[in-house]
DNA sequence: CGAGGTCTTGAAGACGATCAACAAACGTGG
DNA sequence: CCACGTTTGTTGATCGTCTTCAAGACCTCG
């Protein structure tokens, strides 16, 4: 097993992969490269050839607005193939940028168009973790929609909760979160100052901490309450059958 | 050709179909179920055996709240497999419900799979037609974080007369548009009260009317201006190669 | 013609944005 | 290891936007 160790996990999570299928992921990859923080994967407009896996830092996914703002439509996380849409949809229509230094993964399409043709589950797979990228989409225009400030952060370090947890990237109820209130804005639709008068309003409820960059969640239960959280729409831990 | 008319029609904008996935489209359909309006297609939490492709009406899906509330995360019409997604993700994470009386076509996930197996070409096809959905959540989450009520809604308008288009819907730069102002606020994260006024900026601005129920466009151009529209995201009229 | 839903209007108040200034943390090089 | 500059976080005051509530007008369909 080499870098394809991450992705093969992440789809364990949904489903049993044979050895063969395994090597075919772990063939998949054409090239690892690093990047610095604030750097762009795909510029939104791009028309790549392949796509990215996160292997290892956070990135995440942003719209531009006319008037030079932009819209954070997502954050991923090392196993996260953040922009396999491009595979079909071909043009970008968000680009993808690091938020901190990440190690990237890159399948070129040809070899994961080779995989739709030869490997219907694994093409299932990949289709759904797709689908979950909707799903959370969803969640976040819920979140932007009909819930408070306060109720959209807490939702925010819920989700991430889980997706860390189900990579193995917590530690107890704690886990690295080095993103800027100024970038939190960005996904909330939110100005910075009010984004950081939420994360105090969380602070002064004892329901989490926020110091250095770790987040540690002190009281679970009265957090998701608060968000509104279930994790349903991740599906950790959901199978999809082989036949 | 059966009911399945449409769906060959959506299909066929992204790619030739040959003689026999038409016929395999056309067998799909189990069954066509008529619903009235405000009624439930699929609810949150479902977990349907088959999903739903609308051939006529106007349906939306929605997120509730647990106050009550809703959020409206997509608008569907005639044509969208509008829970193509319930067929991997297996529990609903939203609910269909219809606007207006509605004709719906079901496809069973059984027969959904087999087409996974056996027509890789059909397979990138309708993962092709979720990625579009996930594209038009972006598109949203970009409006609802970012964009002024009125450039909202303005983008709305754009979105759906390209969409009606393709699927010969409008009749010049006009189109029936169902949707109450309750409906768009749920839409939007708006209250009514000010979904009304906003309507009355637009129509002040001379760029639509909107009169029992039939939108018309008077100024194409400045609409999309006002909502920074540009239609790449939709990818009507891209083509998927077929090997 | 009447009833229910939808649209419209006004007034009050809550909420979040903006601006500006300062404090704290971080990292970089001396 | 400390000094310094830059980025990130924090605070207060003011202003505009959107919500809420409540009432009335307008459709539309039986």
């Amino acid at each position: 097993m080499g870098t394809a160790d991450i992705l093969t996990r992440r789809l364990e999570q949904f489903g049993p992969l044979s050895d063969e299928e395994k090597q075919v992921l772990d063939r998949a990859i054409s090239q690892v490269k690093e990047f610095g923080a604030d750097q762009d994967v795909v510029r939104e407009g791009d028309r790549p050839s392949h796509s990215s896996l996160i292997l290892e830092g956070f990135a995440c996914r942003q719209k531009h607005v006319p008037d030079g703002g932009r819209q954070i439509t997502a954050f991923h996380v090392p196993g996260d193939f953040c922009d396999l849409h491009s595979f079909l949809l071909k043009k970008m229509d968000d680009g993808v940028v690091t938020l901190t230094p990440c190690k990237v993964a890159l399948v070129p399409h040809k070899t994961i168009r080779q995989i739709t043709t030869d490997y219907p589950y694994l093409t299932r797979l990949l289709w759904f973790t797709t689908l979950i990228d909707a799903a959370v989409h969803r969640e976040w225009m819920l979140g932007m929609g009909r819930l408070s400030p306060s109720a959209r952060t807490a939702h925010l370090f819920c989700e991430l909760f889980v997706r860390l947890k189900s990579v193995g990237l917590t530690e107890g109820n704690a886990y690295r979160f080095p993103i800027t209130q100024a970038e939190l804005g960005d996904a909330f639709g939110l100005s910075t100052v009010h984004v950081n008068r939420t994360l105090q309003e969380l602070r002064e409820q004892r329901v989490l901490t926020l110091e250095r960059g770790i987040l540690t969640i002190c009281d679970w239960e009265r957090l998701q309450e608060m968000a509104a959280f279930s994790p349903d729409y991740l599906h950790v831990g959901q199978k999809i059958e082989r036949n």
